[in-house]
DNA sequence: GTTGGAGTTGAACGAGCGTTCGAAGCCCCA
DNA sequence: TGGGGCTTCGAACGCTCGTTCAACTCCAAC
């Protein structure tokens, strides 16, 4: 609380400002809402950034930012198709579970952004969804023709992991790594037909 | 234009509503907007309806009443269970893809509700998954031991089926039909390894 | 031709919104 | 001790919001 450098401030703001907007929406919520919720005045909320939308703004971009960086890791080195895919889905949806005030907001208040802001966030969407589908026609080439559209199958994947703001409870009897497990299973089986084991669901050693 | 009963016009304001929430959202839809895009007054939208809130509820309730209804006609009489599990898929689908602007509504402003009136569409909500459940259940007793967990393939579908509002374009390239044949083989391969032939997926005679 | 209720309206109300700004507090360095 | 730049704040601005209400039109019934 005492000695925080200007860039901690801001973090904690974007931190607390992504707890209200999940818990209430983001046009709920007013700049005197956040203000109370991070402990500072309203004018003081303005020290620390321009607008309320560049608060959105920051809370999508930088944690999408994180997700993408997050893949790019999880998928270095990584060559089989099936190991990238399980790999995208595990570090999408361990993002998601450890930060699910942030990707509420991220999923739900996807077109409260006007402009470059929204620009912006789409273009990171576009990359994103393009390395999902590249993974898929990797699968493809290996296993076979898929059993349902490319496209189709990418967004519903999304749909399923992306859904789960609505549901999922990090701190419920369902943990991240069976809700990993269970959503790569439903994808692989009914996209490639894919039974896939216990162990080869199990994460792999190096990052 | 000419004559119309007070419930055609309700009826007619509530689609209008519909398409104005769908666009910009129920919070930064204001009454005003609504009046302009239905053709009364601002004050001519309170003759029809008590409040913002009624509204959406309005859209919610009779939306969400329609799809159920329309579930127990496509299961009425039909035993096999992954022939009820895809009437389940097809009835959804096909309501969402005829009536975008309400599922979004429905899909997107789901805690925008207070009260009462998030009672009785929550109480929906639920009867609903746990339709979708008993179907994932006796699909289970036919087809022995799911690979995933039965709540969260229930949810994962719904995941999957929903989500469409944040890409789907019915008009576009891909069918309500393709559309809802591939989640069925996504889904149905992956929870009980199904591999759904083309003709087992087309529609069934007699609803 | 008058009555009365259904439908519609313009104008206003109070409240809350995002944002701004001048001034005050704070703390390090001279 | 004093100056100066970060940081914080109370108070206000202009605007839009959801909602209300008295007054109006219209038309069928008497």
């Amino acid at each position: 609380m005492a000695n925080q450098t200007r860039d901690q401030k801001l973090e904690g703001l974007l931190s607390s400002a992504a707890r209200e907007f999940a818990l209430r929406g983001y046009d709920r919520t007013s700049m005197r809402d956040l203000a109370r919720a991070s402990g500072v005045s309203l004018a003081g909320v303005y020290y620390y950034v321009q607008s309320k939308e560049e608060l959105l703004f920051l809370i999508q971009s930088r944690n999408f930012e994180a997700v993408i960086a997050g893949m790019r890791d999880a998928l270095r080195g990584v060559t089989n198709p099936v190991e990238r895919l399980q790999r995208f889905i595990d570090n999408h949806l361990d993002y998601f579970a450890t930060h699910m005030a942030e990707m509420k907001v991220l999923s739900r208040e996807a077109d409260a952004l006007e402009g470059e802001f929204l620009q912006r966030v789409n273009d990171m969407k576009r990359l994103y969804t393009r390395a999902l589908m590249d993974v898929l026609a990797d699968i493809e080439k290996t296993h076979g023709p898929a059993h349902a559209n490319r496209r189709v199958a990418a967004y519903s994947l999304f749909g399923m992991m992306n859904w789960i703001y609505t549901w999922y409870d990090p701190l419920g009897d369902v943990g991240v790594e069976l809700l990993s497990q269970n959503i790569c299973r439903l994808f692989l089986g009914g996209y490639v037909g894919l039974p896939v084991s216990e162990t080869a669901l199990s994460r792999g050693g190096a990052g």
